[in-house]
DNA sequence: CTAACTAAACCTA
DNA sequence: TAGGTTTAGTTAG
């Protein structure tokens, strides 16, 4: 397992992952310290479970790639930010959601209702919205573009502020 | 047991 | 038609 800081226009970026995927990616914080404050825990609990002690090919994460791609993000265009992830660590009921939102396309936003339609529990709007909450890897697995069907935003843990920002960064207004 | 990133079906007036 | 209530579903603490 690795971690590292990724510079970007809009603040350092902090990751780390194994040798599955990626397992933890947060927003761009002003300052390396922050970014290092932040990624910290999610670290130390991956030393701690150590669930991948053969996994040697930490290799899997293409750094360079990532961070043009990051760059680029924040830069306003539309990447795909298309990089493995580290699922080990989700409940079966999360790894639908967030396989889902993974494939939701720059600049675009679906509803609760229709992430838990397309795992085929209509009614379980309220539980994605748990397994989104439980995301890890942000931007990577885009829960931002998740929101409320009545065109609100929903919610999100960093700060509704953050998620319009990102929003706004992909040409969507709400 | 409950709070948390929802939404639709059902009343009721 | 608008407003209030119930229910479905998952999980961490």
């Amino acid at each position: 397992m690795k971690k590292t800081i990724i510079e970007t226009p809009d603040g350092f970026v902090a990751l780390c992952w194994t040798g599955l995927g990626l397992f933890s990616l947060k927003l761009p914080e002003p300052t390396l310290p922050d970014a290092e404050m932040e990624i910290g825990p999610d670290f130390d609990f991956l030393k701690k479970t150590a669930k991948h002690r053969s996994e040697s090919s930490d290799e899997k994460i293409n750094i360079k790639l990532l961070e043009g791609e990051l760059k680029d993000y924040f830069s306003g265009r539309a990447v795909k930010l298309n990089f493995p992830v580290d699922w080990s660590y989700y409940t079966d009921f999360q790894k639908r959601v967030l396989q889902v939102v993974y494939n939701i396309p720059w600049g675009q936003v679906v509803s609760y209702g229709q992430v838990a339609a397309s795992i085929g529990k209509p009614r379980a709007s309220r539980a994605v919205g748990g397994a989104v909450g439980s995301n890890r890897v942000l931007l990577v697995v885009p829960c931002h573009r998740v929101i409320a069907q009545n065109g609100s935003l929903g919610g999100f843990g960093e700060g509704l502020g953050c998620k319009r920002n990102l929003l706004r960064l992909e040409g969507v207004h709400i």
